[in-house]
DNA sequence: ATGAGTCCTTGATGTGTGTCAAGCAAGCAT
DNA sequence: ATGCTTGCTTGACACACATCAAGGACTCAT
């Protein structure tokens, strides 16, 4: 057992392994490796075998693709705390269906998914918790699709600006944009010209503020019922 | 044990129930309704509480969502043999996420969400084949956004049509749509009038021929190079 | 200081797709 | 036959968003 104590209170703390008993979880921290990533770094890359998952301890990554022409969509945006490709590992056979690359300097634990594997056929508990991650990020997927299909950019935007403050927030909020805007607009599915061009007719409205890569949601009722169902 | 042997079979033959012990199989069968439904009879409504989760038997159905103006979006076409909804049971306390509607005559057997969980509870081996259909599932909708926010309509169609197909196909394949167009042009996020103009554009181009609901692909290979990454 | 490289913004222009409106063909009830 | 409904097509038009092009603000290396 060589995993930094941090490391493992990070681990501990996850849905994913907090089921585990002391056992099983030993033996997977046994076979749990840090990673360092440098900026634009990648984890792993399309198609490449999928012989792990991963659970960001800091900074940031996205998971992006890469279409015909060579434009890149970011599918998502990890934040330190969540695991990510643990859906793909249980697909077994087939590698990594699209890119990781750190957006920051970035900590990653690898989780070696054979080890994964084989707890999982031990132990039911585990299963169940895995499975509620998993339908959890599929509703997340459809909400996504209903997003993409059925609005526009102004309502994709604002989204995902409420995403980043807790649903409750009656007063003026400021958010502090951890990633650069382009990315944030690949996210969304709109050119960089475009989530300009939003922003400021949502400042034009009197509905945020906004200073380089603060913005401050100047009433967050009225910018949640705008994209209420 | 009251179940139509026909009904069994199928259950039997799905890969979420066939690593199940005979004594589980019994266990959920004995629970396990069918049901008919007729042209646009409702299944499930959004919100309802959702105590089962079902396999498609016959016929076809739709999981829609609604948007605000009340314009319908076909999320997924259910085919016969597969599973839905089994995802959400996962979740436990929330309700459907989406309507279920019969888009034609059609069989459904109703399998009870908590005998399910408890059978999951004991059984890895069952767990383990759910979650790799989960994850399926997952890297399916992950797909469908990349088309969603990569592509366009023509995109869109073309790959739609192509799942219809073996993916070997070289020859001229017919295909005879078994739903409406319109019904089609939701589940691809376009409008009727878009999915017709852009099937005339296909026939304009050779890449194929259409009568009513017969739409005959001339060249899949050709097709499928427009698609392909 | 100077130049190069990001990141972001802004304007001009183009285009894909939605919307509105009309019409045709087929099926079905009266 | 007549009218009604449903599914589909077609044209005219509008608009959201992408694309192209340029320039400003900033950081960093030299």
């Amino acid at each position: 057992m060589f995993l930094e104590k941090r490391f493992q209170d990070i681990l501990r703390k996850n849905t994913l392994f907090e089921g585990l008993s002391e056992g099983d979880f030993k033996d997977l921290v046994s076979h749990t490796k840090p990673r360092q990533l440098k900026v634009d770094e990648v984890l792993f890359r399309k198609q490449q075998s999928a012989t792990h998952f991963f659970l960001l301890a800091g900074g940031r990554i996205k998971l992006s693709i890469l279409s015909i022409e060579g434009s890149e969509k970011v599918v998502d945006i990890i934040n330190p705390g969540r695991t990510f490709a643990e859906a793909i590992i249980l697909n077994g056979v087939s590698g990594y269906p699209l890119n990781a690359i750190a957006l920051s300097e970035a900590e990653v634990l690898c989780i070696n998914a054979d080890v994964f594997m084989s707890i999982l056929n031990s132990s039911p508990k585990t299963c169940i918790k895995v499975m509620a991650c998993l339908s959890m990020r599929l509703h997340m997927l459809m909400t996504e699709i209903d997003r993409l299909s059925l609005h526009n950019a102004t309502y994709r935007l604002v989204s995902y600006l409420l995403e980043n403050v807790s649903s409750d927030e009656i007063e003026a909020v400021e958010i502090k944009l951890s990633i650069p805007k382009h990315v944030i607009a690949s996210r969304i599915s709109v050119t960089p010209e475009t989530l300009s061009r939003t922003l400021k007719q949502l400042c034009k409205g009197n509905l945020l503020e906004m200073h380089d890569r603060h913005i401050t949601l100047i009433n967050p009722a009225k910018l949640r019922s705008l994209v209420d169902i």
